[in-house]
DNA sequence: ATTACATATCTATATTTTTAGATATGTAAA
DNA sequence: TTTACATATCTAAAAATATAGATATGTAAT
């Protein structure tokens, strides 16, 4: 859990938007067409849709998610699924407490 | 207090450490030689020192921290002190527990 | 008033971040 | 086994950040 590297991600107000979406993903997306439960979080082209940013950006900005650990991916057929990662946000949220 | 302002400054190491070590100035930095308290924090030539950066790095950084409202400077003869705003910092870390 | 010193600001360069568009890759369906 | 589609990666340009050195400003002592 790398503070300065999340604070980094967390500098960005389009990427802490997304974070704070994934907390109610069926109140800030539709449903999914083939599951109907976010338990792995949204896909990517409803998270670019919300966004308005080009598809590159998104992408970028959930891989710069990952590996800052905010948030997960699980591969579900063609879809690339993002849900938060509860424990680091978590720890972040403690860190913050705690150091600061 | 605006969280992406602050997330920016503290997206940093040094200035990070700054804000930690004005949490305790007695712990990390010398006395100041014409007063005998670190009620208005800590001059900018000590935190310069501390950090091994240049001065006006310092300084920039300093001044940046101040927009974000993270620090109160205040003029003594010769010297700026700067001291960490604690009330801006709680609501900052209670922000964090809240909305993210 | 001149000098010395602490700090701020300005100028400039290197590095990093932001972002889009083009291309590549992986998967599912036809 | 092509095709279509979702996502990732690559390339590139613009903008922002990091940082130093030079200069300016403000204050105190001489």
């Amino acid at each position: 859990m790398d503070i300065i590297e999340i604070n980094k991600v967390l500098s960005n107000k389009t990427r802490v938007n997304i974070l704070k979406w994934l907390k109610n993903p069926e109140l800030n997306f539709p449903p999914h067409q083939d599951i109907d439960h976010f338990n792995d979080g949204v896909c990517v082209g409803y998270i670019q849709d919300k966004t308005g940013l080009s598809q590159s950006t998104i992408s970028t900005y959930l891989n710069s998610m990952q590996n800052a650990d905010l948030v997960i991916p699980t591969r579900h057929g063609k879809w690339t699924y993002y849900k938060r990662n509860e424990d680091v946000i978590q720890a972040y949220i403690e860190a913050i407490q705690n150091e600061l």
